[in-house]
DNA sequence: ATAATATATCAGTAAAATAGATAAGCAATA
DNA sequence: TATTGCTTATCTATTTTACTGATATATTAT
């Protein structure tokens, strides 16, 4: 298959206007090019498909032949073409996300995202719940992803997956040689949280509600690294996603407590505004982590490391 | 239009393959120019078609719906060719053809031929009747072209055009001023005729077969142009096709007779061997000629010069 | 670690597309 | 019949693309 697209184009092109001339200004192309690509197509199909009579071009036998096929070809090249754009992306996108989601999942999701779109461009916020629901309010941002819920009317909210706070101390702790650990051990413990404000302490809070007053919170801090950090010192024991704590758990530098009775279970959810126009990028980035996570029950099951 | 059906074809031969080492073997092409390919191929839809898991392919999305299109395009693309190919001419034709329908129409006809399909060779030869028939019934001549008819088992014989004898003298002889020339005034003039075994002296003799023996046939010649000379230089009166006297007649340096109840009309044939496979350049020749002779009466009034 | 293997990329080269200029053919017309 | 204008074809030079061979980079297997 040594004939191109391209030539068909100018080939028909030609036809139509039955002049190379014309077919030349049409194509914005020189007169000498669209010549020589029709006589180019010629030799290669081994046949001439216009007679030349004088000045002028008249299409022949094999001419009229090929015309009707090529335009069918040349609407089918360009149906597969626009159908393919589709897929493309183009412009920029502006994506926001919660530090755990965001330092553990969005950046990789972005970078992945980015192989498969190269020339698109994605801007990533990471900032905390409240910040993100207003720039998606404020259209400031494309899509948004938090932990928990959140019902405004203007936005729109959509479950990605399951992810689950863990109650974790360090290998030397006392509490990792008991069999149970109870409500009731834990609010003996020294706390290292999450800062107020934040997705994972609202979590926190929110299946503590009965027992707040009770639990003796030692530091409270804005990452979850310097959780980590604080609860390998012995500074207390902590509270933070499974997913901030993969590596950790696997290595045993951490260690995660079963409590009877204490189910920390929350949702990652997207987030975006129902007034603002979804764009091609938007709707393949969502289509992306969802693709991404069918068969996959929870967070920290998220191999990405491997797909990228 | 930017993309190539080149890139397509090898876009599926690494769908196929889920490698781009083997589509380059397949290919017969480097593995460096088939990565570029595809590459180039991304580029230009402005997608990953591909996604790359460490020193793998695996195709996404986007290539998945791109696949079977792209093999329905070149399928069509190929169909086209091949219906394309059917049409081209290749190797070599020989056509013979008797004088009067070799100088004055076969020549051009192959000239005109030779523009539609140029790969093709032609050999043309310019020999009487008899040897013509000869060599077409041993296969030496694909196609024959002869004046008048022929009725052989092993040959078809194919009508083409009609052509007509016409009488004629200088423009100084008396009877160019006698309104209602008969054929008692023909007899007593002198002629000046093809030589007996040619066509045109067959059809001559066929119609003046009742008065053979009065006809005083002064010179025999070889050549038509040799008669018209000899006409023009009154050593008598001539019998020649239409045709061959076409400028004549316009110019007014040789005069055509009307003779009341002589008709000299006959046909100019095709002739082929039934037991010979028909080329498809023979048929294209074939089809040709007789498309150029729709709506054509006689042979004096295909106007090639102008089809050329 | 090391070897084997796959893709991507780089540098150099061959081939193709293209523009600009020009030749050659034809038609209208002065 | 020479002239003008318009057409297609072709020539040369240049840019762009396709390709090979070599090399870099990354991953799997040993």
């Amino acid at each position: 298959m040594r004939y191109t697209l391209r030539q068909l184009e100018i080939f028909v092109a030609i036809s139509r206007l039955e002049s190379v001339s014309k077919a030349a200004d049409l194509l914005c192309l020189s007169q000498s090019a669209t010549s020589t690509s029709l006589g180019e197509l010629e030799r290669q199909f081994g046949i001439k498909l216009f007679d030349r009579i004088g000045k002028s071009l008249s299409i022949n036998d094999a001419g009229s032949k090929l015309l009707p096929q090529a335009l069918e070809l040349i609407d089918r090249a360009k149906e597969i073409e626009s159908e393919l754009a589709g897929y493309a992306v183009s412009g920029d996108m502006h994506i926001g996300a919660t530090l755990t989601i965001g330092n553990y999942l969005t950046n990789l999701l972005v970078a992945k995202f980015l192989q498969n779109f190269p020339e698109s461009h994605i801007k990533l916020q990471v900032q905390n719940t409240e910040t993100i629901i207003k720039k998606v309010l404020s259209h400031e941002l494309d899509i948004g992803m938090i932990e928990g819920d959140c019902d405004h009317p203007d936005l729109k909210i959509q479950p990605w997956i399951a992810d689950e706070l863990v109650i974790f101390c360090g290998p030397s702790h006392p509490l990792i040689n008991k069999k149970n650990v109870s409500l009731e051990d834990l609010l003996k413990e020294s706390w290292v949280l999450r800062e107020k404000g934040s997705g994972t302490r609202e979590t926190f809070d929110r299946v503590f509600k009965n027992e707040q007053s009770k639990i003796n919170i030692k530091l409270e801090l804005e990452h979850t690294e310097a959780i980590k950090r604080a609860v390998e010192s012995s500074v207390g024991i902590g509270c933070i996603s499974r997913l901030a704590l993969k590596d950790e758990l696997k290595t045993g530098s951490l260690i995660a407590l079963e409590v009877k009775n204490v189910k920390l279970d929350r949702y990652f959810n997207f987030l975006w505004s129902k007034n603002k126009y979804q764009t091609n990028g938007v709707r393949q980035f969502l289509k992306m982590c969802t693709d991404m996570t069918k068969g996959i029950q929870r967070s920290d099951q998220i191999d990405l490391p491997l797909i990228v």
